[in-house]
DNA sequence: GATAATAATTGACCATGGTCATAATTATGA
DNA sequence: TCATAATTATGACCATGGTCAATTATTATC
């Protein structure tokens, strides 16, 4: 019972998401239509989901392959030494994130998988994240009483509410940065004094 | 230019609501349908958007009500002490707002408002969360080093998460308050020894 | 190379949220 | 009480994502 699969379908396959693409490209993520993409592609809407589950799903994909490019370039950094220059490295992945509001539900939506077997691509590069910044966290001048892969799920944490109350009221980018930084330095360097 | 509200008007639109809260009790918030609360309510399409922009925006109304029950229950207890009766206060509620996939997508997308001037009945009860914990940790045993704000900033940022990873793999309820549990510890009561 | 088995594609059709010009109702005021 | 304005309701219509039985293309078998 193994599917063997085509050729052909793999072709239409990467057709689909090299249009899609670059409707996005030229549109935006939230702009972009089905009908519009089989159109270009020369399929019918039907070829479409029987390659992708729904539209969402294609959605994943692309967005996850754009944040998988962020991550690139943050690995390609040294490790940051304190709070703002971790914040300095997440900054160009987090304005992506919140560029459009439609990037951030489906981002959000998909940030845990369905299926512990099936990670889909979005939840992928939330796993990527959180090796990245631990490996950062154990390099730097933090706190060392708790691991430093804790430390690194509640920087995503912080990150996704500083993006949330991002699109809240008309904060601008600076002032999610500004609270992303209070919230990490609380986190990251706390003193306590019970 | 002052719009006159009429009877007729307050009338259409509590009964949308309430055939609409009537019909999630039975069968789920994700399976609402607008073309079966028009139906119920015995009105037009078109009326239902005349009152509500949109599908969202009824069903942002229905779950900041229920949310807010929650709260309710939630204030009328005593402040906790410790992370545990943290975590205790705020099982319900968080176990609500996990029940249904779609629920959680909701509050989500609702979390932070829009404009300024007119927040959404979600984000309000985002807001009356952070006021409600913020009162608690200003009594128990937390770390006094940063605000009772921000810490309860922390703890809603800490919620989210436990809760957005709860849907990943088959995790179930007790997973997410467990995990949550870990978060809170390193939150409000660390030990760092740099 | 004929035939059977499997994979891939098709497009008419459906489900459902949302729009808008028009009609019906209610308030206003002389 | 009637004319006029303002408010509310209507439902045909549209936009768009998604389904599925039927069809076509490809591969395997002899």
């Amino acid at each position: 019972m193994i599917k063997q699969t085509q050729k052909r379908s793999i072709e239409t396959r990467a057709k689909l998401i090299r249009v899609a693409t670059e409707a996005i490209a030229a549109n935006g993520h939230s702009a972009l239509r089905v009908e519009e993409v089989v159109k270009n592609a020369g399929v019918a809407k039907g070829t479409f989901f029987a390659h992708f589950k729904d539209k969402d799903a294609l959605m994943e994909l692309i967005i996850g392959a754009q944040i998988n490019e962020y991550l690139d370039a943050a690995e390609a950094m040294t490790a940051p030494d304190d709070v703002d220059e971790l914040i300095t490295r997440m900054r160009p992945l987090m304005n992506f994130m919140t560029g459009e509001r439609y990037i951030f539900d489906v981002i959000v939506r998909h940030s845990g998988a369905a299926v512990k077997e099936e990670i889909g691509p979005i939840a992928q590069t939330f796993d990527r994240t959180i090796e990245i910044v631990s490996a950062w966290i154990a390099q730097g001048q933090f706190r060392k009483d708790v691991s430093e892969v804790l430390l690194a799920e509640g920087v995503q944490a912080f990150a996704v509410q500083a993006m949330a109350l991002h699109f809240c009221a008309i904060n601008n980018q600076e002032e999610m940065h500004l609270r992303f930084k209070t919230y990490l330095q609380a986190w990251l360097t706390p003193t306590p004094t019970k």
